[in-house]
Order: structure tokens, then C-alpha cells, then sequence
DNA sequence: GGTCTTGATAGAATTCTTCTATTAATGAGG
DNA sequence: CCTCATTAATAGAAGAATTCTATCAAGACC
């Protein structure tokens, strides 16, 4: 196989069909220009050079072959510049996953800033339920999370970001909408409708059900949060939301309203979560960081956390 | 600068995601393509694996950079391809100067052969006077020449190809049209027609002009002996004009003819001229014995060299 | 808890690359 | 015609790099 520096030795004899100054640009001694080239031809088995002592010329063949190898050095800066980009943080492509249930309400929040700062960062985002997200990280589909904690996984590496209240949704005229806030034990008996298993927060919304002694539904079982906003409002139960969810899509309408807890309210603690071999570990925790300060500003009704 | 082996590394481990397993198909142990990982990594200034000990996983940036390596990789097999190719003699693209007063006469007798039982020969032809030939062959832009011999260069290495015969060309009515042979004497005191100064064609009738005491005409010069044998036909003159242009423009029509000279006609002779440090110089002989084989079968009437 | 597999590491051997010094060939200029 | 300058090739030594063998450390698996 040919090595590229005796691809750059011929593309610089091609530039300057002259030994010795080629040799300079490449910055090595004429004997050792020669030397390479002479071992290239050899290793392609043709004569790439006409050398006349008075003149050089690239023969047919050494045209071709020098042209190709222009092409294979392009490429080859091509991919040295991608790694020089890559070196700056936050300035390459993140593949991002994130549960359905919090991704269009955290995302839209934390994007239009982490673009402002860092204009080069892309982010490609993939919205899934826990497991199918969790297997993704695993085999390398997926870079960071951002996840429901905990996630007991020795190979993960998980970073808290903010704890995010369960609000009680409920029709507009429902008795419970009566109260500024809810207090957990008048729930006893309600109907709750909850997201179909496989989504953490299907299990959140079953444990605080079976604590509070209401009924979980499993008749009904919404695909998305939208759905069972639906659900709520043609009065078939009520349900329990995150505080996110309640902020975009809830509050400003009217059909059903949704009430916070009365004291410590439930709620879920969001995290990032990475392989703890990833070699960008570093860099998901400048993110962490910028992302809380954003939060702090546009979500005061979440509590950042760490 | 990373190194060919380097990126053949990264591609192999991309493949099998699996260190000894990459090595093996690069016919290396491990510990090379782990050290050369390293030395890669080292260069682009990224982590390129994530090394999990259980598992093989490339970070994002390996990714872009392993599919980067495999475009170089297929782009130096396609270099080396290319060299693979040119060395099976006859198969590559073969650039030819030839005199206008030859070219158009000459290739359409060999090239059918040549195109049969070379049929990866290309052949770039360019005609021209011989002036710009030779300076086309001197500085590279062509391969090899047909061109009439003598061409005294010390630089130049030259091969006779066959002598072609110098025929009088006359309007059918002329008085010399009477005889089938042409007696050298009985041109004395007709104008002749020739080409334009540059031409060899021009000096050798001027030449032979001066011997037999004819008149060459200075007053209408041609740029080509199509146009020389319109002028012929117009009763301007009579002119002199090679056998294989006679076979070709002359013999089939009848405003004028051909008449060959009696005893040892004048003629020229056309062989194959290269650079002396040509690579392909042997390829230029083995050229040569084909279009001999292939002028005795077509062109009788000339006399094959060599 | 032992065994197997995997990739990293250390150090030696070898192979490649490059350098300096010199030679041979060519062309220019007196 | 004879130097002088220029160019690329060559020889041999020095230096750099790659690769190898042997071994280690960390998980995975039973």
C-alpha cells in the first residue's frame, strides 16, 4: 500500500515538477523525495515520473495517479478538520434521548439558549419510552439522556438536573378544581388515568395512586400526555402531570385545569445520563450546567437541582 | 498527519467493534492496533473508541472519521486499480500527435485493428503541423508522434514505420493523364501546387520541384490537401501528394487522378517518434510491429520498414 | 471464586524513513 | 572547448516508527 506521505511527495512533484523544490515544500531533503517516489512507483509497479535530469514530467499514469491523490489528501484534511472541530465543546453533533413525556416541554425551554451559545452544537433528538432509550445509550445510538431518576446501571453515569412537581389535572368544573391546591387525601376513590405501561411515569402515577387510595384506570390508557388531557376532559377521570407538561400545554387553556399538591408535592427528578466510558462526559456536564441556569430563569416552578 | 495504516485500523475496528478480531484482518496483533488507536487518537487531538473493556463502541466523531477513512481507503484501491490497469501494456490512454497530411489517411486504416485486439487502448490524437508536435512531445502534452523521418533530436527517440510513396496529382484532362506512369522529366515547367510553408510536406515538394524543374506555385498555397486538390481540379496546377492520401481522397473520384512516378519514385517516410525517457517506450515497439502487420494486409501499396 | 475473554502496557526487535555527503548528467556562459 | 552551476540519483549512517512477544488488569460468565 502506498502511504500518504509519498502521496503528498508525488502531488507536490506534480505541483512543481521539480525535485528539489518540492522536496522544500514538504519540508524533507530532495534524496528523500526521490527515495519515496521512486518506493511509490515500485509499490504501483508503473513509472509515475519522466525524470530527464534537465526536466520532470509526470507521465499519463502520473497524472492520474497524482490527481487521485489530491483527492485522497482533501480527504483526508476533511477529516482532520472534523476532529479539530470536534475538539471545541458543545460544537459537534449530540445525540440526544429523551422520554416522550418531557421532551417537547423541557426541549423547546433549553434549546433557543443552548443554540445562542453555542451556535456549532447540533442536537439531534429521539423521543422513546425508558426502555427502548436506555438499550439505545447502551450500544452507542444515543450519547446523553435526559431521564427520570434514579437508573441503577453500574455502566451509566447520571447527573441531576431538577425535580419537576406531579400536578393533579381535572376538569374544569370538577369539585377538586374548587381548591387553589390539592390535598392528596381528598383523591381517595378518584379515578386517575395514567400513560400506558412502559413509560416511568406510568409507574409514578400507579405509586402515588395506590398511596393516596384512588383508583388507576386500566380500562383507559393514554399513549401520550395529549391524549389523556383529552380523556380528563370528556370527564373520564382526573390525572396526575408533570409540572413541564402542565406549563406548555395545560395552563393556558381551559378545559381542564390543573391544581398542585398541598405540602411536599410528588414529583419526578429529572437527570442526564451517559455511558461512563463516553469521552464526552466532560462535555455533558458544561451542558448540565448551562441548562440549569436556563431553567432557573424560564421554569421557576421547577426546582433545579446539584 | 494520520497514516493510511492508522485509518485502515479505525475502518477494521469499525467493522468488527472488536480489537483482536480488527487486527486479525489487518494481519497485525493487537497490541499494534491498539498502539496505533492510540497514535491516531493522539493526532486528531479525539477519542475516537470508547474503550469499555466488555465492549467496542465509537464515540460520534469516530463514527464521522472511520466513514471518512473509508472513503480515503477506496480512493487509494482506485489509485492503485488505476496503476494495476496501466501496466497490462496497450490498455491505458495513449496520446498521439500526427501531421495533418497523415492522421485523417493514415488511423482509419489501423485503428479498427488496434480497437479489436487492444480494446482498452485509448487514443487520444491530436493533428497539427510539425512545429507544435514537437513541441507538444517535448513538454509532455503528448506521448508519441507519427511523423515524417528524419527528425534529427538527440532527446527524441524515433522508429521508421513505412515509406510512402509520393504520387502527381492532375486533372483528369491534363496531358499527363495520358500515361500511367509519371516520367520525373516530363514535369518540367508545370506549376505545382503545395501546402503552406510548416508543413513537411511542403519543403519535400519544393525539393523535388528544384530537381525536375518544375514551377512550385507561391502564389496559392494550401492548408490542406483536400483544398490543394480542389485547386488541382480548378486547372490551377498539378501537385504531389502522398500514397495514402491518394488511396484515400483521390482513387474514388474523378475530376482528378493519380499518377505514381516511373522507376524509384520520390516518397517520405513516416515512422513513430517518442521522448528517449519515455516510460512506455516499449510499449510504443510493440505498437509499432502491430500497425506494420496491419499496413501490409490494408496498404499494399506501401512499403513497410523495419 | 475461579476461569475466560478483552484491551492496555512495557520493552525489545525490526523495519522504514530521513538525513548528509557525494556522484553523474546536463545546460549555460565565457 | 572548458568550466561552473544545477539537477536528480545513490550510498551509507542515524533516527524514528512500527510491530512483536510477553504480561497485566478488568469484567463477564459459570
Amino acid at each position: 500500500m502506498p502511504t500518504l506521505q509519498q502521496i503528498r511527495y508525488l502531488v507536490a512533484l506534480a505541483d512543481h515538477l521539480h525535485f528539489r523544490r518540492a522536496a522544500e515544500e514538504c519540508g524533507v531533503t530532495q534524496p528523500t523525495l526521490s527515495a519515496q517516489l521512486k518506493e511509490l512507483e515500485g509499490r504501483l509497479g508503473v513509472t509515475l515520473v519522466e525524470r530527464n535530469r534537465a526536466r520532470v514530467i509526470l507521465t499519463e499514469i502520473g497524472r492520474k495517479v497524482s490527481d487521485r491523490g489530491r483527492g485522497v489528501l482533501r480527504e483526508v484534511e476533511e477529516m482532520r478538520a472534523m476532529a479539530r472541530a470536534e475538539q471545541a465543546p458543545l460544537s459537534a453533533v449530540m445525540r440526544v434521548g429523551v422520554v416522550q413525556t418531557l421532551g417537547p416541554y423541557l426541549l423547546p425551554l433549553i434549546v433557543p439558549d443552548l443554540h445562542a451559545n453555542h451556535p456549532k452544537l447540533g442536537l439531534y433528538v429521539r423521543e422513546g419510552i425508558a426502555d427502548a432509550l436506555v438499550r439505545s445509550l447502551d450500544d452507542g445510538a444515543l450519547d446523553v439522556l435526559f431521564f427520570p431518576l434514579p437508573l441503577a446501571r453500574a455502566e451509566f453515569e447520571t447527573l441531576s438536573l431538577f425535580r419537576e412537581p406531579i400536578h393533579v389535572v381535572i376538569p374544569q368544573d370538577h369539585r377538586l378544581a374548587e381548591a387553589d391546591q390539592i390535598d392528596p387525601a381528598t383523591l381517595r376513590g378518584e379515578t386517575i388515568l395514567s400513560l400506558e405501561p412502559g413509560h416511568r411515569l406510568n409507574e409514578q402515577v400507579r405509586l402515588i395512586s395506590e398511596t393516596y387510595g384512588a383508583e388507576l384506570s386500566h380500562d383507559f390508557e393514554g399513549t401520550s400526555l395529549d391524549t389523556l388531557r383529552q380523556m380528563v376532559a370528556t370527564g373520564m377521570g382526573v390525572s396526575l402531570m408533570p409540572a413541564l407538561y402542565v406549563k406548555s400545554e395545560v395552563a393556558h387553556q381551559d378545559i381542564v385545569v390543573a391544581r398542585p399538591f398541598r405540602g411536599a408535592p410528588p414529583s419526578r427528578t429529572i437527570g442526564m445520563v451517559w455511558r461512563r466510558s463516553s469521552a464526552r462526559a466532560e462535555e455533558f456536564r458544561l451542558l448540565a450546567g448551562e441548562i440549569r441556569q436556563t431553567l432557573k430563569r424560564v421554569a421557576p416552578e421547577i426546582a433545579v437541582l446539584g
